[in-house]
RNA sequence: GGGGAGAUACCAAAGUGGCCAACUGGGGCAGACUGUAAAUCUGCUGUCGAAUGACUUCGUAGGUUCGAAUCCUGCUCUCCCCA
């Protein structure tokens, strides 16, 4: 499935090839995030043309709890409901059992919650979270944790730890004995936890590894702990995690953080940063990070960003923009979800470029000050 | 010409003797956002000051009072009804 191309001589960077019946993803790869089956504000048709995504990401959580799993079935799967022919990958809602903790109980079970729309209440367990993503029909599932806080105590990510290992167990027996319901292949990975023990990262790390599944995950990070802290477990995770198997970042993030994990050896990421940043006015470009709503772009009349990949970031003024986020347009949220999500490609593939040519480490560190910069 | 209502900060609008530099909403300014309960949320928004605070404000000019956005009088302006 997974096929190194290239390492960095200079770092831990490297690029491959992840094949699915879905396309090749060329990795460092970026996974716009489409929770609800949409990537918010963009076009499917634009994924592909402008922002040239081949993989995006969706939650199992929420399709489960609509449209449910009866219209998806339905339909013949998600890439069909959503008319999406690149690939999918589902998350499979440990991290809204963070993120939704207030409505939540977490057993050796499994996690007993309540829906956020309706308030009715569900249970999800390793088993019928398998079987909710043999339905969408990713061509990536993920298997089902819980992403720990930040801070997190000792005690407690020791025993979600072993919480998530157990549930890992049961999704790759019940993923194991249970076959694709449409005509393509579907891979699970794990997800490490650990918080921020550097012992836990370790131990999970070669529990997961152990699984042995085609690519594996990194969770639990970003949820509010120092960026040094994130790469701190990023390097002792990645010592252990198979070089052959493409290694998932969850959740990150920053255009920083993630150069600095592909440094690392990162190859897969995702993050909502791009589009709900973008919504709310923050702007990515190779100069630098712009607040489009400041005032001091209400009479900038050049574009977005002139050397920015798409045509949409060469084609509206900063003003136009600036009026329409200011606005409350729907085409305001549109252009800067558009337009960072092309930035996010980019960035991934000059990575890519920068590996092949063996230099990543010197145009990371030139990279990093610029993209840190507020302008 | 007669009768009535009103004038509060950028806008709208509360407040009708001390708890008022003045509720609230909008607007403006800034910030946050990392496997999306987010087209969301937070802070500031008279002047000076980092701040305790000081100073100047509720159409305008006077007055009453220990104390006035609030009470009284004149003036100016706006709106409504009748002729």
């Amino acid at each position: 499935m997974f096929e190194i191309q290239k390492k960095d001589p200079s770092s831990g960077a490297r690029t491959g090839i992840i094949r699915t019946d879905h396309g090749k993803i060329n990795t460092p790869v970026f996974m716009p995030v489409g929770t609800a089956g949409t990537v918010k504000g963009v076009l499917q048709r634009d994924l592909k043309e402008e922002v040239k995504a081949g993989i995006i990401l969706c939650n199992t959580y929420h399709l489960y709890l609509r449209p449910g799993t009866g219209i998806l079935r339905e339909a013949g799967g998600l890439h069909k409901f959503m008319n999406w022919d690149g690939a999918l990958l589902t998350d499979s809602g440990g991290y809204q059992v963070f993120s939704l903790s207030d409505n939540r109980k977490l057993t050796e079970e499994g996690a007993l919650f309540r829906s956020h729309i309706d308030g009715s209440a569900h249970t999800f367990t390793p088993e019928s979270v398998v079987d909710i993503q043999r339905i969408i029909g990713a061509d990536i599932i993920m298997a089902f944790d819980e992403c720990t806080p930040y801070p997190c105590d000792y005690d407690y990510a020791l025993r979600s730890m072993a919480l998530t290992h157990g549930w890992l167990d049961r999704a790759v027996k019940r993923f194991n004995t249970t076959d694709e319901l449409y005509s393509h292949r579907q891979v699970l990975f794990p997800i490490v936890q650990g918080s921020i023990y550097a012992d836990l990262r370790k131990q999970s790390a070669e529990y997961i590894a152990e699984a042995g599944m085609p690519g594996n995950a990194i969770g639990g990070l970003s949820v509010g702990e120092p960026a040094d802290l994130m790469y701190e477990m990023i390097e002792v995770v990645n010592a252990i995690l198979p070089g052959e198997k493409p290694r998932y970042l969850m959740g990150v993030g920053t255009p920083v953080n993630i150069l600095e994990a592909i440094d690392r050896g990162i190859d897969m990421f995702d993050c909502v940063i791009p589009t709900r940043n973008g919504r709310n006015g923050m702007l990515f470009t190779g100069e630098g990070i712009i607040n489009i709503k400041n005032s001091k772009w209400a009479n900038d009349f050049t574009v977005i960003d002139e050397k920015g990949p798409s045509d949409i970031s060469r084609s509206y003024s900063k003003a136009y923009l600036r009026h329409l986020i200011i606005s409350g347009e729907m085409l305001g949220a549109q252009i800067a979800s558009l337009h960072n999500l092309a930035f996010y490609l980019w960035l991934v593939d000059e990575a890519r470029t920068n590996i092949e040519k063996g230099e990543y480490r010197k145009w990371k560190n030139r990279m990093i000050v610029a993209l840190a910069q507020r302008i």
